[in-house]
DNA sequence: GAGTTACGCTACGGGCCGTAGCGAAAGCCC
DNA sequence: GGGCTTTCGCTACGGCCCGTAGCGTAACTC
């Protein structure tokens, strides 16, 4: 688990070579972080992305709005960094076949989109982020590459098991697991959020057979 | 091509039975309809979602603030309807196979979430939907239905060329087809916004080749 | 203690929201 | 034409939230 790190405060350069001994100051109090990224997953789960607003945070967190400001720039990103905590729990468990490992993921990472905080806030970054470079990047580090990482671990694995060939050109093998990434993680998504169904134990099987096997695959 | 409706203005219950006359009063004017639509358009493109605001599309569309709330109840539904139009043009041709077929719907759809206004938008009112029931309706009816479309009428032509089995059991059929729609869409989509890497030529084939063949076909 | 940085608090200008109220305009039906 | 109905443009308004500035105080380092 990485941490994801809020507006780091203005420090003087450290290009002139001299040794600096650390921060001076009064150093910034982890438990205000802390606490203010809790609110705003309150927040998020009582009024959602739209109506959450910096002010009620801060109230929340009983911190001054300023506090805020000086570590976030604003909503998107102070969202960004409350959610990407909850996308740590997400894991591969080795479950011995690539079957199984692949409906396990799924349906965990379905059971993540279930919860309100996440199912507000993700779609809302993502739209923000489409006019943010900086914001894609930061949505980038803090939470998709921690889903990518799933998808080669269980690659890795079922090419241990012989369940799937080694490719023999790295670009190859990169282009393959992001086209798998989109494929899976972009399936759960539209599947909870656009067509607002559920992601349940039958889904996840279906969807595992057509992932591994293809179109004629799904007879009955 | 179904067109989407603003909200309709307030007409007597016609519940009694009586013989209603077409409605009386000074008519909607469609010019300003189209205006509004154009112009929401245009602000999209040039704003993005989050600094779109109800007061400047009024003075684009050369309307009165007050005329736009007459017809829509806020920002998410009215763009929801600006973009849904965009959607019109996804159509499937008959390529002759259902590779090539394939290809081409994500490359067309693809090309739609290139443009900035779809791009901006269609995650921006998924995510408001998430605690709306009422525009996740509109949604669905204004832009999704019109795509699950295009899934249905590929299957009918795959099973008419023999390319794919004919269900048995029509609760099958309808599953099957919510899944392949949320696998195709869903991975357009992440692919597109999430990722926020292109959908070219390329990736279509490999995605179809993986679609249609399953995992084991990604050899090369 | 001197220096530095974070904090809480208050106050502010500015923007946007969504609505009310008005007179005028544009259609129907007699 | 005269009435009736509904929409339109316009203005004005209270309210909420934004993001920042300014101040005095607290915490930590050297």
């Amino acid at each position: 688990m990485v941490a994801v790190m809020p507006k780091q405060p203005p420090r003087p350069d450290v290009t002139d070579g001299a040794v600096r001994t650390g921060p001076r100051g009064r150093p910034r109090s982890a438990e205000a972080d802390c606490a203010i990224l809790e609110a705003t997953r309150a927040a998020l789960v009582e009024l959602g992305w739209s109506k959450l607003t910096m002010g009620d945070v801060a109230t929340r967190a009983k911190v001054a709005k300023t506090t805020l400001y000086r570590r976030w720039a604003g909503k998107s990103e102070l969202v960004v960094d409350a959610v990407a905590h909850l996308f740590d729990e997400l894991e591969l468990p080795d479950l011995g076949s690539l079957t199984a490992d692949v409906e396990c993921v799924v349906l965990r990472f379905a059971a993540l989109l279930e919860r309100p905080e996440t199912r507000t806030a993700l779609m809302a970054v993502v739209a923000e982020g489409t006019r943010d470079e900086a914001l894609r990047g930061r949505i980038r580090s803090a939470i998709v590459d921690r889903q990518k990482g799933l998808v080669l671990q269980g690659r890795a694995r079922a090419q241990a098991r012989g369940e799937l060939p080694y490719e023999d050109d790295p670009a190859t093998a990169a282009r393959n697991a992001d086209l798998i990434f989109d494929v899976i993680a972009g399936a759960v998504v539209h599947r909870t959020l656009v067509s607002a169904e559920p992601v349940d134990a039958a889904w996840a099987r279906r969807f595992t057979r057509l992932l591994l096997s293809g179109l004629a695959s799904l007879r009955n």
